[in-house]
DNA sequence: ATTATATATGAATAAACGCTCATATGTTCA
DNA sequence: TGAACATATGAGCGTTTATTCATATATAAT
């Protein structure tokens, strides 16, 4: 994990950290599935899309549904629907001129009641 | 949900809005809740902060191991733990000069995992 | 074809964020 | 007490991001 070259640390603590970081650094996920993880966290952590995403749960919905729900505008509406969509969390469905949203994937609610226990407890 | 007064929204398609919305607004945990699992979410979406999380999975650190780990500067390493501290993620324990820190909470593991199922499928 | 409508997208802007640097706090030991 | 050290914190800076506005694309209907 510590990739650099240069030490960017330097203490004089008795803990022998080269111990310690080597046998934690060799138990951690590679760092690429890490940063992967804090992309997909990061399309959770605001609250329109969460939004969108639980009004998902219930059925699938319309760009306007969705807007008129959050009373947002279209386009807002549509900015975050693509970045749900990038993130591979929703997926389109067209029908006629309305395209239809739902959900592409069945770990989120887990993820989302797991957090829901942590906020509540 | 549509907590404003003026609607943002006006669209002429067929689609009855006001039944779907009105259905799914019903069944949203209430607006509250989903801005703290937002909060709660965007601790995470920190790769940083991930790293640090995946850590402690394994055993409490103090400040200088995670800086060690990470090849982070002691600040930058005590500011995110202060975020972490603050979702009430991880606790500080106090031993001589040195702060050990541990996680927190017991769900965090398994949204984790979650997490990574959907980034490895 | 032309018009209307639903959605998508690029640019611009204001707010939030993570790191660095300087400094403060708290503990240990001489 | 004072020096040394581990950690915490406030300010500043550059980057990211969510929304708005203007405009483009795609489908449907006349």
């Amino acid at each position: 994990m510590p990739a650099g070259n240069e030490e960017k640390v330097r203490c004089d603590c008795k803990i022998v950290h080269e111990e310690i970081v080597g046998r934690v650094a060799q138990k951690m996920p590679p760092e690429e599935s890490l940063y992967d993880l804090a992309e997909l966290f990061k399309v959770f952590g605001d609250s329109t899309r969460i939004k969108i995403i639980w009004a998902l749960f219930e059925e699938e919905m319309c760009v306007c549904d969705i807007a008129h729900l959050l009373n947002m505008t279209h386009s807002a509406t549509s900015h975050q629907l693509r970045v749900l969509k990038q993130a591979r969390l929703v997926k389109p469905r067209r029908e006629g001129k309305n395209m239809f949203y739902s959900l592409d994937d069945r770990h989120i609610e887990e993820i989302f009641n797991q957090g829901l226990s942590h906020i509540n407890e």
